[in-house]
DNA sequence: GCAATACTTAGAAAAATATCTAAATATCTA
DNA sequence: TAGATATTTAGATATTTTTCTAAGTATTGC
């Protein structure tokens, strides 16, 4: 996981907001945009630094690209994050 | 949780750092600041965004302020990841 | 092939962030 | 109280990030 692209994207709250959108499955570029006030281009970065910190996955189908959520990494900055705190209760920690 | 705060103080790769020495325990300013190449000044603004983020507590002792982590903020955290993304196994998610 | 649709890339402007120097505040100790 | 140490605040500058407009690429359907 590139911890720093990963923590760059969530920091960011349309980005988080576009995450939300794809809890409840894939959706096209189009459809993520609906609920944003920002252009395409906009979006489009969006998109770039979600997928370049692999939070995201693409794939073409016809003239839509199509977006999903990625949750290995999720799991994997989650786990990164009980890490990062002194366990209270027990022993464990890396 | 304020999330903004906590998701923009963990995207800096410097903030990260010092929250990563507190996990040994508590460190004054001063100490903390010892493994960084960065003047005081900056250091007092990483902690001022920790702070704010509640992501960490302090303490004056004497002359000197002392750090320490706060992990419920980061358990809050995990479990805001662990929310966001659709639970692939369980039925779980809020 | 051509026009339309969906999306991305390039380049510029605006806004936010990180860093610095200088000065201020708080506490200790002589 | 004065001087030294520890840290923060203020204000300026440099860098990064977000957003936009304009132009480019890919795909569909006539």
């Amino acid at each position: 996981m590139k911890q720093q692209e990963v923590f760059k994207a969530m920091a960011d709250p349309t980005r988080r907001a576009i995450l939300k959108r794809l809890q409840g499955g894939s959706l096209t570029a189009g459809e993520i945009g609906e609920a944003f006030d920002i252009t395409p281009a906009s979006l489009s970065h969006h998109f770039a630094v979600l997928k370049h910190a692999d939070l995201v996955r693409t794939e073409r189908r016809g003239q839509y690209i199509v977006y999903s959520l990625n949750s290995t990494v999720f799991e994997d900055l989650a786990r990164m994050l009980m890490d990062l705190f002194p366990a209270k209760g027990k022993a464990g920690g890396k």
